[in-house]
DNA sequence: TTATCTGCAAATCATTTGCAGGAAC
DNA sequence: GTTCCTGCAAATGATTTGCAGATAA
């Protein structure tokens, strides 16, 4: 919740404004813990919302990625996923069920810092997946 | 060369076909130190075989892929780019430039064993970007 | 009031699919 | 000879764009 003003208040700082869909959408993005598809963004908001079209999906996902809310990640099925969590972290994605679970560990920021510190390479953002099969589709078998 | 040689071997102990247009694809993807996309796979394998169609670079690339020769890189931009280095590695992505560099480190396998040990997550792959500006376009401003 | 946003429809663009002829084995 | 591959053309599907009416400020 603090989040969602937090958000708020960085759109109107920019001189962006606040709609009632744009808050729909900062709520599912703040609030989820997996990390929706763009489809999924737009399934839940249409539940609210059931005129609202794709495109002002994309272009509020676009103005949210652009003000550093979120980040994007494409991935090898065509489908774009949203990411709110900005700090340093793993991405654990399952290839059999698709879930994505974030893991974070002091080895990611002990990696970014020698990254940092032994190249001249200006670091702004990192995405880190590994992928695999989780606990509950190993019991599976 | 041998790196090539043993790609080979792996589509004929596949019963795969050896054609051609595969060695060079193969040729281009095994050798390129950058990460070549889609396209630019495409259009260097046209300079040899000028009709040869997207549609026969994106299944050879797929087959590769399952073969495990090479990995998919999805990016934000659309473009699927191509990895034949997989050994766990860093890869360094300036957003201003689109040069992608490869970085080994110590810390990458470090963080691979730690989560294989502390999570029941079975790691079967990875992907580790670093975004930000490199070198050579941070000394151009 | 005025600049921005929404939602629709059309356009775009990477990738996939179906299929007929051609090549590897 | 059979099976797999190539290349074309059409289909698919996610994302973008243009625009007219609606809305936040």
């Amino acid at each position: 919740m603090r989040k969602l003003n937090r958000y708020i208040e960085t759109l109107r700082k920019r001189g962006l404004r606040i709609t009632a869909q744009r808050i729909e959408i900062l709520k599912l993005v703040t609030e989820s813990r997996d990390h929706p598809s763009v489809e999924d963004v737009y399934n839940h908001v249409k539940t609210k919302f059931p005129t609202i079209s794709p495109a002002t999906v994309y272009k509020t996902l676009q103005i949210l990625k652009e003000a550093g809310m979120i980040q994007e990640l494409a991935f090898y099925d065509g489908k774009t996923r949203v990411d709110a969590n900005m700090k340093p972290h793993i991405n654990l994605i399952c290839t059999r069920c698709g879930t994505i679970t974030d893991r974070y560990h002091e080895k990611v920021d002990e990696l970014l810092t020698h990254v940092a510190e032994h190249t001249h390479f200006n670091i702004q953002g990192q995405r880190i997946d590994l992928y695999g099969i989780c606990r509950d589709c190993q019991q599976q078998r």
